[in-house]
DNA sequence: TTGTACGCGTTATCAC
DNA sequence: GTGATAACGCGTACAA
C-alpha cells in the first residue's frame, strides 16, 4: 500500500528488546518489571541496557490485560477551571502520584446526562477507582441510571468513592454543607445581621440545596424574618445577575447576603460595587468554600472553609482501602472584612 | 483457595455477551463495534441486549492492544489548581471529549525530573498525543532528557504539542509572552507611568524570563530609569512576598509594579493593603494572564489577556491534526483601575 | 451473514 | 536461572 520510504515507526515491543538482549522475552519481562528476582544479573542489566537503547516503555494497556488490572483512577468533575473542583482535582492526583497511579480526568459539566455517559466510558478503562466530585442533580431516571452504572462497576471490582453529599448508595466524602452553613448563619447572628437574603442555584443542586436549608435552619428560632432567596446559576455570572436583580429591586430589606458558593458572592460583590454598593459597609456579604481568592478580594471574603484538597487526598485514600465508609470533611466558619460587626 | 462465598466478581467480557446472545464472539465484536454493518439486524439487537443485561463494558486496554491505537490523550501539567493551567486542563478536556478522547492528566509540580518521569510513564499508555503545559524550566540534563523522551514518542507515531514557548523542537501553542509584556510596558509608559519594579521568578522559569524581558525591551528608547527587579516564586505567595518586601526597602522610586503573572500581582496587591499601601492610588500594579479573579479584585487589575482555554483546545487540535506547525495565541492589554493615568 | 483462528504486547505457569 | 507457551479480551482476515 505504502511506498514503504518510512517506516510505520512502530515502538519498541518487549519482543525487541530480549532479542537485543539477547535472551528470551520471558527473561526481559522478569528483569524489566521483576516480580521475582531471580534473573543473572548481567543478563538483567544487558535487558536494562537494551531497553534504554531502544527507548522501551512497556505498554501499560498489555500489561493490564496480562495482569487484569490497571494502575490507573478515574476522576469525574464539573468544571476544571472552576477553583472547587480543581482544588479537588489537585489533592486526588497528589495522592495518586504517591501511590504510582495515573488519573484520566473527564467533565460532566453539570449535564446528567454527560456524567452518566462518562461513567459508561470511564468504566471501560477498568479504573481502580473512579471518583465523582459532586455534580450530583437530584431527580431525572438519569439518578437511579447512574446509581446502577456505579453499582455494576463495584460488583464488577471497582472502588466507587463521591464527593458531596451522601445522597448516592456509595463511600462518600462529606461536606458539611448543611451544618456548616447553619453555622455561618448563627455567626452572621451573633454579628448582628437580621435580614438576610439567600443566592442560591436551582434546587436540582444538592450542594446549593443543602447549604441554603442549612443557612435557614441555623437562622431557626432567632426570631428573624424568612430570608429572601433568589435563584440564579451557580457560577459566578449567577452570582453577579442576582446581585443586579436585588440592587434594582431595592435592597432595603437586607443587611446580608449569603451567596451559596464562593465564586458567586465574589461576582455579587463586584455586581454590587459597579452600581454603587459597597460590600462590606452597604451590605454584608458571605460566600462558602474559602477559595484561595476569598482573601484577595476587598473586602476579603467571609466564608465557610472547606479543606477541598484533603476532600482529594481522602477520597483516593479511601477509594484505595477495603474499607467502605464515610469521610466528613470540617467545615470553619471565617468572618472576614465583608461582614463586620453591625 | 478461597470458600468460594462470593465469586471474584470479574466483569463481563465480549464472550460472555455472545454466550448470552448464542452468537459467536465474532459476531458479538461486529455488533457493539460495528466496523461494518454485516450483522443481522436480529442478531444485532440480541448482542445490544445481551450486552446492557450483563452491563458489559468493552475492555479499552484490549481494545487498544488488538487494534494497536488508543484513544487516549495525556496533559501535564504544572498545578491544576493555578487558574492558569486549569483553564488550558478546560480547554483541552473539552476538546477531547468532542472528539470522544479520554485525556489523562499528571502534575509536575515544578520539577524537571517529575515531568521527565511523567513524560516516560505517560508514554507506556500510548497516548495519541502528549499534551505539555509550559512548566518548562530551563537548564540541567533533564532538558535534553525530556527532548529525548518527547522525540522517541514521535518517532512510534505519537504526536506531541507543547504550550507556552518555542524552546523545545516540537509543534507548540505558543504564548506570547515577550511582546505581550512589550506592548504592556509601552501602554504603561503611555497612561505616564516611568518607574517601575518588576516581579518575576528565577531565571529557569521560562516565561517569567520572556515576560521580563519583554517588558524591558517595551521600555526601551524610553529613557525611562532601569526597573527595579525583585525575584520571588511565581505564585500567588511569591507576589505576597516581593510586595512587603518592595514596601520595607521603601518604594518611592517606583510608581507601578510589573508582576509576571497576575496570581502573583493580586498577592501583591493584597500585601500592599495589609501594608497600608493602597494598590492603584499609591502604586500602580499590574499582571499577565487576565485570570478571571483579575476583574473581582479592587481596584481591577491591569493585565496582559491570553485566551487561556482557546491554547488548550488549539493544543489538542494542533496534536491531532498531522501538519506539525506553531500557533500563536495572541496577547490584548487591558487596563483597568490598578493602573490609573497619572 | 457468520464462525474459526490468529495476532496484539505482556505476564505467569510450567518444564527444563 | 531460563525459555517455551498458555492465557488476558478484543479485532479481524479468512474461510465457510
Amino acid at each position: 500500500m505504502d511506498d514503504g520510504s518510512t517506516a510505520p515507526a512502530s515502538p519498541p515491543t518487549l519482543y525487541d528488546v530480549a532479542r537485543e538482549a539477547g535472551v528470551s522475552i520471558a527473561t526481559a519481562s522478569r528483569a524489566l518489571n521483576g516480580s521475582a528476582r531471580n534473573v543473572r544479573s548481567e543478563n538483567a542489566s544487558r535487558v536494562r541496557a537494551a531497553a534504554v537503547k531502544l527507548g522501551y516503555e512497556p505498554h501499560l494497556s498489555a500489561q493490564a490485560i496480562a495482569k487484569g488490572s490497571t494502575r490507573t483512577v478515574a476522576l469525574v468533575v464539573r468544571d476544571v477551571a472552576d477553583p472547587y473542583f480543581s482544588s479537588i482535582a489537585a489533592g486526588v492526583t497528589e495522592e495518586a502520584q504517591a501511590a504510582e497511579l495515573i488519573v484520566t480526568m473527564a467533565v460532566a459539566d453539570g449535564s446528567p446526562e454527560r456524567e452518566l455517559e462518562i461513567v459508561r466510558t470511564l468504566r471501560g478503562q477498568r479504573p481502580r477507582a473512579i471518583i465523582v466530585a459532586g455534580s450530583r442533580v437530584d431527580g431525572a431516571g438519569t439518578r437511579d441510571a447512574l446509581i446502577e452504572e456505579l453499582a455494576e462497576y463495584r460488583t464488577a471490582g471497582g472502588r466507587v468513592v463521591l464527593i458531596s453529599q451522601r445522597d448516592l448508595p456509595f463511600s462518600t466524602v462529606m461536606i458539611d454543607n448543611h451544618d456548616g452553613a447553619a453555622r455561618l448563619a448563627v455567626a452572621l447572628l451573633g454579628a448582628g445581621y437580621r435580614r438576610f437574603a439567600v443566592f442560591h442555584a436551582p434546587g436540582e443542586i444538592r450542594t446549593s440545596r443543602d447549604r441554603h436549608t442549612g443557612f435557614l435552619a441555623g437562622l431557626r428560632g432567632s426570631g428573624v424574618p424568612e430570608p429572601l432567596a433568589i435563584e440564579t446559576g451557580f457560577t459566578r455570572a449567577g452570582g453577579y445577575d442576582a446581585a443586579r436583580r436585588l440592587v434594582e429591586r431595592g435592597f432595603e430589606d437586607v443587611e446580608a447576603v449569603f451567596a451559596v458558593n464562593d465564586v458567586m458572592a465574589i461576582g455579587a460583590m463586584t455586581a454590587f460595587r459597579d452600581a454603587g454598593v459597597i460590600p462590606g459597609a452597604d451590605v454584608g456579604v458571605a460566600g462558602f468554600d474559602d477559595i484561595s481568592s476569598a482573601v484577595d478580594v476587598v473586602p476579603a471574603l467571609t466564608s465557610v472553609a472547606v479543606p477541598l484538597r484533603e476532600a482529594g487526598l481522602s477520597a483516593l485514600r479511601l477509594a484505595l482501602s477495603d474499607v467502605s465508609h464515610d469521610v466528613l470533611m470540617p467545615a470553619d466558619i471565617v468572618l472576614r472584612a465583608s461582614t463586620p460587626p453591625r
